[in-house]
DNA sequence: AGGTATTTGTTCGTATGTATT
DNA sequence: GAATACATACGAACAAATACC
């Protein structure tokens, strides 16, 4: 048993007036408590009328903390049975899990991003097209290593295209874990609300071999990621090259009821 | 104003026994007059309110009706001014939309399987290590082409591993469109209730090259996918080979909430 | 600028249905 | 069959954001 099961007193949660909402803040709770082990996988939550009383909020309340936690994959439940934890799904090394906006951006933040050169370019052709850019358009390039703390081989390749009224955050430090769409969110103050990416596959070409210390024609991964707002408006697009041997996207897909 | 708001009687939705919830069938409803462009892009869905009279459910119906269809990217909400119907995201060709289990079966299921060969086969080294299985444990392999019903080139080249106590569930009329795993369903009395899907990169062999009418040396993504169902227990595992000029995976990813 | 109405978001309470033990 | 636990559904109220006058 746990050491603070009766000792605690039952907080009882509160919403601070134009706070988080109380589901949300629950849910922070119990991922944390998670997380640190309070609840070990393959085995049971607490049941929904008992986090009701123990943090005397309503059980839609507990319902909703209970939904965005079964969402991000970690927790299932089932009538009759009750709530249980899920295996944590990570793989460590050349994998990695991406069900969630938060796991691709934890992804961004996670990694070291290392300069390489910055310039604007008229978008055109292919590129144009790629991108999903009016051909003409001029649009600040950046392009970057992306490399995880440990190792020395770079992940992958970057390059990240902003409107030019955005061009004022692609800066350039050597080194930078703070990503570029975290920039353009500060200085002009909109939220990145929506992501779409695409995967196709390619093979390395001397350029990107070299600057990936790669073997030519080695497999990679093309992922390009379009960045929107809340107004759908672009933000940013990035094309990216992660050699097979490095980057493995793993995603999970949960159904969520039955069919007619 | 819509033609007919005032003709129609607002049939009163219930739910016949052990049917589908309430919910879900006013998504189903919905969805289907987005589709049919009773409500078109860019405009407005009836608000909540109006949405609870016209079919006699409570607010909570409607609301987890619309969540459904916001989850689907169908819709978007926004305080003090309503539900928009959203732009449908969908780029033809080997573009293809992957943003939940039904689009992932979906797929599946619009496609034609022309079936190569069956066999039982002893896995062991790499083929243990891509599928996740106990080395010299015996899976029977099927494999296939799949091809779009108008197109002549095959879009991808799957192998199918099931259990050998699934193993009646690889059957092989020449072409079916009938997924293996909904076989199994069938047949087993099961559900699939959760996908994994590993995404990586390759170069084709002579050997793929072949069967897929693809250059030798052509990028293709591979992909590996999982079927689990509600106990977790592995039901199927396939691994695709899709050259790049024919298919690209799309999906969307959107933001929760705010953090902290 | 200010106030009111509208619309979605959050939270409570309560009751009933369904699946499991 | 009874108890437990999650799922669905209704009603009500207030808050926050936006639109309109």
């Amino acid at each position: 048993m746990a050491i603070n099961t009766a000792a605690v007193v039952p907080e009882r949660l509160a919403r601070s007036a134009g706070q988080q909402p109380l589901y949300s803040t629950l849910a922070d709770i119990l991922s944390r408590e998670i997380h640190e082990g309070k609840y070990l996988p393959a085995s049971t939550l607490p049941s929904e009328k008992e986090l009701t009383e123990r943090y005397g909020v309503s059980r839609q309340t507990v319902r909703f903390a209970l939904r965005m936690l079964r969402d991000k994959g970690l927790i299932s439940s089932y009538p009759g049975i009750g709530t249980i934890v899920r295996e944590p799904m990570q793989k460590q090394g050349r994998f990695n899990a991406v069900n969630s906006t938060e796991d691709l951006l934890q992804f961004v933040g996670n990694t070291e991003m290392h300069a390489l050169a910055i310039r604007e370019v008229v978008v055109d052709g292919p590129l144009a097209e790629q991108i999903e850019c009016k051909p003409g358009l001029l649009m600040s390039e950046a392009t970057f290593l992306r490399k995880t703390p440990g190792s020395d081989l770079p992940m992958s390749y970057v390059r990240i295209y902003v409107p030019p009224r955005f061009a004022a955050a692609q800066v350039k430090p050597a080194v930078s874990n703070s990503p570029v769409y975290q920039n353009i969110e500060k200085m002009f103050n909109l939220r990145v609300s929506e992501i779409r990416q695409d995967v196709t596959a390619t093979v390395l070409d001397e350029e990107l071999a070299e600057v990936l210390q790669a073997p030519v024609g080695e497999a990679a991964l093309q992922i390009t990621r379009f960045y929107y707002d809340a107004n759908q408006s672009l933000v940013q697009v990035t094309v990216s090259y992660y050699p097979r041997s490095r980057y493995t996207q793993s995603a999970r897909f949960r159904v969520a009821d039955d069919e007619a």
